[in-house]
Formats: structure tokens, sequence, C-alpha cells
DNA sequence: TAGTAGTATGTTATACTATAACAATTAAAA
DNA sequence: TTTTAATTGTTATAGTATAACATACTACTA
């Protein structure tokens, strides 16, 4: 899993099929544990985010769910159905997968990616890089050290973190 | 200007009169330095988001633009012509005042403030309280640590930054 | 000072992102 | 099974941002 000699930081994409199977079967199993439920939809949306090889847009999501719905309804029937898969869709099943800790939302981008490593509510930065939009993510020292400087130093509670540093990573210089 | 017993730590809202006064001219000065065009239209919004005790956001400022032409039309003639203000107007000045940095964006908002000490692009982090609105800017030692954690540890050559903490200022709570 | 080039603003249209509100469906619990 | 709760579908609309082109203004140059 770890991509770096950084142990806090991780490489969110670029996954092969085993990895995406493997995550998808962790992410079945939690759910298990935690009594929620991750429902087909859930499950195909995730798996497109893990699937993506750069942050995906809602928007994006829309028009993959469409077009496997297109395809799987040509082969069932011929009913030209237009498969119309709405926003509402796609930005609750994201906000489920967002509170279960399974992707991070990159406010700068409008755009998911998959989460690192799944666990509980976590802070961390991402190094978005401009050139070939690989994302990394980051919950080393230096991102814990400011947050409990905004806590112990400035008194400020930290309830949500938006931490996105866009640039150009080492591969791409 | 210093808000704080933190020396890199300032409130960006809750001006004076007189403080707005001065930072118009400030930025009269360092624009005609600077060989820049700080137009009446420009100068008006800047007025506004730093008069604004909140991040305002584009359509605020659209809104609050076309009360003010409404009224100085009232005086001076009865032509009820439509006073309207269309987006890119705001925006175009808002992208100036950016690029000039008289103020910052706040992405998780989509709002601007004004910048705490304008100067050369500078890199921040910004506290914001979802109480009471009010915004701090912070450039102290944790933000540099991890920019420098990621430009040398890590070997990412950071273009752009968002460090945007929402949650409880120590005043509300 | 009139012409001209460059910058800024106005205007119309539209793209992109996100959510509200309610209906239909499905799964879980009683 | 019936009831309840959660999920998904559906329609409409809100909110944010930009493209493209027209007009107006500013500053420079001849």
């Amino acid at each position: 899993m770890i991509s770096s000699t950084c142990e806090h930081l991780h490489d969110v994409q670029h996954f092969t099929p085993q990895d995406v199977a493997k995550r998808l079967e962790a992410a079945k199993e939690q759910s298990r544990l935690r009594g929620v439920r991750f429902t087909p939809l859930r499950q195909q949306i995730y798996a497109l985010v893990l699937q993506a090889n750069k942050p995906v847009g809602a928007y994006d999501l829309i028009t993959q769910l469409q077009q496997i719905r297109l395809e799987s309804t040509d082969e069932s029937a011929n009913k030209q159905t237009q498969k119309n898969v709405a926003p509402p869709t796609v930005y609750r099943s994201l906000e489920f997968l967002l509170s279960e800790g399974l992707i991070h939302q990159l406010t700068s981008l409008n755009a998911y990616v998959p989460c690192c490593h799944p666990r509980a509510q976590h802070t961390a930065a991402f190094l978005i890089c401009q050139h070939c939009q690989r994302v990394q993510e980051c919950s080393s020292l230096p991102v814990q050290e400011m947050m409990s400087f905004a806590e112990q130093d400035i008194g400020f509670v930290v309830d949500h973190s938006v931490i996105e540093l866009s640039g150009r990573c080492q591969n791409c210089q």
C-alpha cells in the first residue's frame, strides 16, 4: 500500500484491478461491521472512484453511470428507456462514501478521490499535481502540527479541514 | 493591525471606517507603484469586501452593487433603467484583487475576504468560525513547515495552496 | 489633438456544481 | 405480514462561474 519512503504519504489512484476488488471487499466488511448499507449503487460509485486515475467529478460519475446503464439494458431488452441518472443519485452516494471515510472530497477541484487508508475521520493534506493529475494523500507530522497549533495555540476547535496543495509532483519536473 | 498575541495571526474583518479608508488608500498607492489600474469599479468591490464582516460571495457583491447603482440613479434621474450587474463584472474585479494580493479566496465557502496584509503572493491558512463567521488569517510557522515539507521532503513544487480550517473560534466556545 | 492600441467594462448566453422536495421502491424490523 | 425506515428515482431549481463578443474608456503616439 505504501508508495513512498514516507510512511504517511500515499498515492490514492492507479490501483490494479486486484487492489480495487480488495478495497471493495474491505469496504463491504467495514460496512457490515458498522451496520450501514453498502448498496449496489454505492458500490458501483465507489468502484468508479477507485478506478479513475484522477480526481473524478460528480457529473463525470453521472455520465459514466448512464453509460453503464445503457449498456446493461442493451443486452436485456431493446427498450430505449432513456436511462437518466440525476445528480441526487450520485451526490447521495458520494455523501455516504464520505461519511464512511471511503473517499475524500477535493474542494478546490470539485472532485473526489479514494481515501488511501479508509478509517475513522482523519485529517489529511492533498498534493495535487496539475500536470499528471496524480494526487497524494498525506497525514504526516506537519499536518498534525498545524492542527494542534490551531487548537492549542489559538484555541480554535477544528471541525473540518481543507488542505490542498496544487503544483508539480516529483515525477513531473 | 495585529489582533492577537501571535504575530502572524490576523483578523481580516471588522475594520473601522478609518481602517477601510486607509486600506483603500494603501491599495491605490500600491497599484500606482505597480502600474496597474485600480479603477472605480475595482475600488468599489474592494471596499465592499473590506466592509463586510464575513466572507462575501460573488453574488452577494452583485446584489450590493445593483443596490448601489439603483440608489445613485434615483437621485440623478427617474429613468427606471434596470441597473443590471452581470456576474463577469464582479468576477473580473475579484480576479484583479486576487492577483494584486488585496483579497483571498475561501474555496470551501465560495467567498472572499480581505488580505490581512496585502503583499506579494504568500501562503496562508484560514481559520473560519462556523458560529460567528469570523475569519483569521495565519501565516505562521506550521504553515511554512507544511510547505517546506511538501517541497523538500516530497519534492512537490507548490503552485497554489488552499488551507482552510472550519470550526469554532476561541470566542465562540 | 486626433488616431490608435490596449485595457476594462457591459451584455448575453450558457456551462458547471449542488440541493430541495416529493414520489416510488426496497430492505429491515416488529 | 404489516409496518417502519432507509434508499433511490424524479422533477425542478438554486448557486457558482465562464465564454464570447460588443462597447467604452485610457493612455500612448504621431
